[in-house]
DNA sequence: CGTTTGATGTGAAATTTTTCACATAAATGG
DNA sequence: CCATTTATGTGAAAAATTTCACATCAAACG
């Protein structure tokens, strides 16, 4: 089946593949995916099978078919829109990224509840959270990050449902719902410290054993 | 067993324990956790009884207690020094961020090698790179925090690891290599945007459907 | 031009993770 | 103080995911 854990691994298949095409390479081996991507090359080629994408049997794959294959599934065929909500620290930090341009990410405008924060004539305008509605409505924005204090989160979230976006990055440190037909994901930075620090105290541990 | 997902699950509880608790609740159930963390009562219970956490049948769990009992197991028994690398972006929103010492995370540090962004004299001290290998060793830092471009993170992984550190969390969008004994998390965002991506389209087309 | 070699592709097996089903115990209440 | 209610705790079943084993095919080579 595809699961969340497959379509990771294909993107970062995808992102190993623009690296080797950078370094003037035409194929590629299951073997390298597998090492880039940190997995098996069993599951590079069953995670291929499940999308019925083919390499040539004994001679790997061609980086510029996988590339165009993988993009088409991971709908990089097109830019996907995003807006930020929340001009923070966080915030702030993803609109002044230039990578996500390279993977057809493009980050179309901040909001914020407070004035001072924004600004229209910016190269990524930060405009007033209740223009939001009108802005996603009229721009036909489909994806959303919320980047406000974990208070707001919620409120955020069930504007951004209203005003039709389909798919959210919450970086607020609690669980928002995940309504039908709608993709939230929250990604919880002191969890996955939290995590590292156990299972690094665990890895000292038996260890010792 | 005790793998990955679960440990995510029990910092979502703990998380949500302490909202409780701050709102003055002395109980709580299997069902109200679960709708915390996003996941059903079985698997509350379930993970509970895989750390041979106890509550009171039919009485539910008592939150002093099992905040007691999970912050021993997630390591809040104490604070966890994390160093940051890569004082950029992502870096500077971190050692900003007022959140972390809430949970017994202290991030201690900055490194850089850029000398324009230091500041040894600054709240969290941001110093030059070349002395992050002394200062891990002098001051027991068991944790660090990659935020370097893709180009430099393998290095600052290897100097970190050199340096005795145990534990990493890792922005860059590169798969680095988990040395055994070692925990390193390789958080990459435009990955998590595109299975955002994947997801919210695939919920369109079955809709459609 | 047949044989060997080496990588893919995939059902089946193994393993992991989640869910089910229900025994168990504590509180409630007649 | 016994019956009932209700939430926990867990072995067993089910489901999901990964790994294995090997058939398959294409290139290379003698
Ligand atoms: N900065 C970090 O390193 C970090 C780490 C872990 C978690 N987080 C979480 O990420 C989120 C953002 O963190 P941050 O450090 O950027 O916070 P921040 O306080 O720097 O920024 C929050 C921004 O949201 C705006 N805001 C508040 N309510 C709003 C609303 N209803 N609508 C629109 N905008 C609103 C504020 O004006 C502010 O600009 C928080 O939930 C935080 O807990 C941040
Ligand atoms: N900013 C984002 O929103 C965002 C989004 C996705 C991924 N990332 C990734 O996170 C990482 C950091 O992003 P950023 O936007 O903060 O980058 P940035 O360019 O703003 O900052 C990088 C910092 O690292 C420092 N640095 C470079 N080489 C170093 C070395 N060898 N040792 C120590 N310091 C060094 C630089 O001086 C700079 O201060 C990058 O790998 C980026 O691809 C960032």
């Amino acid at each position: 089946m595809v699961n969340r854990s497959c379509i990771i691994r294909l993107s970062r298949y995808r992102n190993a593949l623009i690296r080797l095409k950078a370094l003037n390479f035409v194929k590629v081996f299951s073997e390298n995916l597998a090492d880039a991507a940190r997995v098996t090359a069993v599951q590079v080629r069953k995670d291929f099978s499940l999308f019925g994408i083919c390499g040539n049997r004994r001679g790997g794959y061609l980086i510029d078919e996988l590339i165009a294959q993988t993009s088409a599934i991971l709908g990089k065929d097109k830019v996907q829109k995003f807006i930020v909500v929340g001009i923070g620290n966080i915030g702030r930090a993803l609109l002044n990224y230039p990578g996500f341009r390279r993977s057809e990410i493009e980050i179309v405008a901040g909001f914020d509840v407070n004035p001072a924060k924004c600004d229209k004539e910016a190269l990524i305008p930060i405009l007033p959270f209740e223009e939001m509605g009108d802005f996603v409505a009229q721009n036909g924005i489909t994806f959303g990050i919320i980047s406000v204090p974990d208070s707001a989160a919620q409120e955020v979230l069930e504007r951004m449902l209203e005003a039709g976006i389909k798919g959210i990055l919450n970086f607020a440190p609690i669980c928002l719902k995940e309504p039908k037909d709608h993709v939230v994901r929250n990604l919880n930075l002191e969890t996955e410290l939290e995590n590292i620090i156990y299972f690094a105290n665990f890895a000292e541990q038996t260890e010792r054993e």
